[in-house]
RNA sequence: GGCGCCGUAGCCAAGUGGUAAGGCAGAGGUCUGCAAAACCUCUAUUCGGCGGUUCGAAUCCGCCCGGCGCCUCCA
């Protein structure tokens, strides 16, 4: 059983293999920092982690590096209109991409090259091609690529030709071009860009690289020649992967990627997430308001890859029930009963089987989720059914289940949720407390966790003096300030009831 | 206009020729003073519509309807 991909070159499902094994090399395509990545682009970043790390889980020795574009006109103009150079205004939202993606347990790149720190790489890549012939200085000093000269061009996007339409505007620099599908690899400098530091000298004249530049150079610098995998969004299938496959291949003469992955899209009420209308959200939103990781990545898991995925609060608190659902039977795993052996050590076996089988399938991680699902539910029969299970088949279970969940990173962690949990103790003076009123929230100077910690301790009381409807009451009151009242063997555990966006 | 994708239960969704995974919600049950949480059981004769191919189709082909994406910055 092996590894299939779907390849965007081909549009087929293909075997994979990397061209050294054990390494693979990967390259994704990263943020541009003059903002908040938002949770459209983090879905990509979370489809190329599991794919990162079940590749690892396949025994292959992954190399992954993610560019972070730091000067395109996006950062130069937010530069300039925070009025900073380009990289103070840039390092900021650089390292907030850092942060969401330690939330969203993203697996850290083994290199995360900027663009401004690999100029040199650039400007000998553009060398090459002008010596090469297949780049021209344009009447404005900027460098094209004439894809003309590259007949391969067009073969990932199958756009034989882009067809301008009749009457479209046509932006000035495209006058300097031999021919308007030409794109740019080297942007000769303007005032607004020296203004903020976004200018380099070559021998090919001072300016900036153009977009598609830096991953050719970059990739090549770090991962040599040939990718084994190149991954990004289906945005990006054209023009950007298309020009940086004409880059590569036109100045070194071999293939660029083997594979070429591509994430689909994260809608928002049946449209594109996107800065530019204004319908996006960002994982650092959905962190303050209190949403585990977990959940998140459950959400993500649920549809594949490659088919649009609808964001809702609904699909989000869904996706946290299931979540939850998961670490609630790992708590259970942990505390069952010793038992005489049963099937347990088989259900384990098989859930590892039936997750490689499916992610082997082009990474159908919805149905992997599925798969695990079902094991929680026959272990959970098992454990019902027989009262607990052996220490043995305890340890080779939670092994499995600890495989397979590193991957998909789905599990919420067992202590995210702050609970409040009083056991009976000394019985303090409760009498008064047992007839008077009670307050209904915290009192001046008290915070409500104080106010819960104290009301959960009435509630053992009452229980204990057998006074249901105080007791009763007490919950009531707690459920009002939010909290969930759990009744233990021998006290009151509450757990802050599950949490909504503020709005999306 | 060109290229491509999608349409499966109340909601989300896997499944690409062999007779519908899984999750959420809902119903019943176990547990509980009552609850909550947890766990168990149940919930689509049917896969947007109409034709066709086949012993057999959600899965292949054609047409139609509906939705989305790319073709320009984009994950």
């Amino acid at each position: 059983m092996t590894l299939r991909l779907f390849n965007t070159l081909s549009r087929t499902v293909e075997p994979f293999a990397p061209l050294a094994p054990p390494r693979v090399t990967l390259y994704t395509c990263g943020p541009t920092v003059w903002n908040y990545a938002h949770l459209g682009n983090f879905r990509t970043f979370v489809f190329e982690d599991v794919l990162r790390r079940y590749l690892e889980y396949s025994g292959y020795d992954v190399l992954h590096v993610m560019n972070l574009t730091d000067v395109d006109d996006r950062t130069i103009n937010a530069a300039r209109a925070a009025g900073v150079p380009l990289q103070a205004h840039t390092r900021p939202f650089a390292q907030a991409f850092f942060e969401d993606g330690d939330y969203l347990r993203i697996k850290p790149a083994h290199h995360y090259p900027a663009a401004t720190a690999h100029v040199p790489q650039m400007v000998e890549l553009v060398s090459r091609l002008l010596a090469r012939g297949v780049a021209y200085r344009g009447d404005d000093g900027s460098v094209y690529f004439a894809i003309d000269r590259f007949p391969a061009y067009g073969r990932l996007s199958r756009v034989e030709r882009r067809d301008l339409k009749a009457g479209a505007r046509v932006s000035s620099d495209e006058y300097a071009k031999e021919d308007a599908r030409d794109f740019v690899l080297w942007k000769a400098a303007r005032p607004e860009d020296e203004a903020v530091g976004a200018a380099w000298d070559a021998p090919f004249g001072r300016g900036r690289p153009g977009w598609h530049l830096e991953c050719s150079a970059m990739a090549r610098h770090y991962l040599g020649d040939t990718l084994d995998i190149h991954a990004g969004g289906v945005d990006l299938v054209f023009p950007h992967h298309e020009d940086e496959i004409a880059q590569s291949e036109a100045a070194t003469g071999r293939p660029f990627a083997r594979f070429w992955l591509h994430g689909e899209h994260l809608l928002v009420a049946g449209t594109k997430m996107s800065k530019r209308y204004g319908n996006f959200l960002t994982a650092r939103d959905l962190r303050d308001d209190g949403w585990d990781a977990a959940a998140v990545r459950y959400l993500f898991a649920a549809t594949h890859y490659r088919k649009q995925l609808n964001f809702t609060d609904e699909a989000l608190s869904a996706a946290a029930a299931g979540a939850q659902r998961l670490a609630e039977f790992r708590e259970r795993l942990l505390s069952a009963p010793s038992a005489p052996p049963g099937r347990v050590a088989d259900l384990a076996r098989h859930i590892e089987q039936a997750f490689e089988a499916r992610m082997d399938d082009d990474l159908d991680v919805a149905g992997a989720i599925g798969g695990i699902m079902t094991m929680v539910r026959e272990v959970n029969a098992e454990i019902d059914l027989r009262g607990g299970m052996s220490v043995e088949e305890r340890q080779t279970f939670l092994a499995a289940l600890d495989r397979v969940t590193e991957v998909l990173q789905v599990v919420p962690a067992a202590e995210a949720v702050p609970e409040i949990e009083v056991t009976a103790g000394p019985m303090p003076a409760m009498e008064a407390a047992l007839g008077g009123a009670l307050p209904a929230g915290p009192g001046p100077g008290e915070d409500l966790r104080a106010w819960a910690t104290r009301m959960a301790e009435l509630r053992v009381a009452c229980r204990r003096l057998r006074r249901w409807d105080r007791a009763d009451l007490v919950r009531r009151l707690l459920e009002d300030q939010g909290f969930e009242v759990r009744d233990t063997r021998d006290g009151v555990r509450l757990v802050p009831g599950r949490r909504t966006p503020k709005g999306a």
